[in-house]
DNA sequence: TCTAATGTATACTGATCGGTATATTTTAAT
DNA sequence: ATTAAAATATACCGATCAGTATACATTAGA
């Protein structure tokens, strides 16, 4: 058994390559070739290139949300400061030298029809994305727990686009600034 | 002379394929196709693919940004009140019935490398617009057009990959709520 | 009316696309 | 050691890719 599968392989292989040239710009040529695998291999993995950009997207989303969660964890077991370390945990993130956007606004982007499964799959990780800062808000017992889900939410979505297309790495920042103002009146609402 | 032009015609096809389709998944036959041209019109007129992606770009940053500002001189006069309609104009956008996303953020998407004319063009668009927003707060003479111009910025972008990518069109009036309290901040602290 | 530009239709290029087929070799559990 | 699964390399499929070439038709200004 190898340390990591075939499978891992493709997958890693086909996660930077569609970061960096887009998926359909890359060929599953390339990706066996990244990934140094046969053809057949990668087909006996997935049944067709939509399968394989569908298990990089859940991957990643996967991977995400762990290792923004991780990075949560590091920052404090405080609620409060919990809810206010995710701006920075986005922000290293962000800041970090390879990176390279948000794989799902890349799919979105790609894949616009409604009824297209990697689509839907890029919805569900911004939505999945939104619940675990929901849960960080309701752990800190703010006062309107949605309502502050949605703010910060598209704060950091907004942060991110800016990053990705504007080439603005400071967005984050200003977005922090922006929810910390937030929190703090949902906190103080909710001590009444 | 035809009351449109062939370029027109071109331009005008290509860009709802790439909107629908993505720009790499868009052939040149299928563009040439829904504009009822010949092959060799459309290389008359468009050196490349890629020519033809950057004229389309060109286009809709113009387009954009002109609808934009015709809509916001619509909601009124009054400086303050331009500012604030910003949200409403662009919530119109993204409410409309043919809403696809902003192309910018499919071409920054599409094309990620930093060296790419397309990728540039596009980062270059949402740095006019951003200036739009500039003009704005200038007129309405806040204490701090920069900053502010900022905050509405990442709010409004934010909004827009909202409703993209989490098809989550409420998210521009959670905007215009942080936005408004942001005005009127920075209104009332230029007052002194 | 002549001319030159601009259009059309169609066929073609070599390359690449996603995916399949075949035949051979490596691997790993029985 | 045997066997079956899983890997390899390679050749192939029809379709499509961006872009070019050729030959003919339309158009509009001098």
């Amino acid at each position: 058994m190898p340390q990591i599968s075939k499978r891992e392989q493709i997958v890693e292989a086909a996660t930077h390559l569609f970061h960096a040239e887009g998926f359909t710009a890359t060929g599953i040529e390339k990706i066996r070739e990244t990934a140094g695998v046969s053809k057949k291999t990668l087909y006996n993995h997935f049944t067709s290139k939509e399968e394989l950009i569908l298990a990089v997207l859940r991957r990643e989303d996967e991977n995400v949300r762990h290792w923004i969660m991780k990075n949560v964890d590091k920052v404090s077991q405080n609620p409060r400061e919990r809810l206010i370390g995710l701006f920075d945990v986005y922000a290293s993130w962000i800041e970090s030298e390879g990176f390279g956007g948000c794989l799902f606004i890349k799919a979105a982007s790609e894949f616009s029809d409604p009824e297209n499964k990697c689509k839907a799959v890029s919805t569900e990780a911004k939505r999945l994305s939104k619940q675990m800062i929901k849960k960080l808000a309701l752990e800190a017992n703010v006062s309107d727990p949605d309502a502050l889900t949605d703010q910060l939410n598209l704060l950091i979505q907004g942060a991110t686009v800016q990053a990705q297309v504007a080439d603005d790495l400071t967005s984050i920042w200003t977005a922090k600034s922006i929810g910390l103002d937030l929190i703090e009146k949902s906190l103080s609402a909710s001590k009444s």
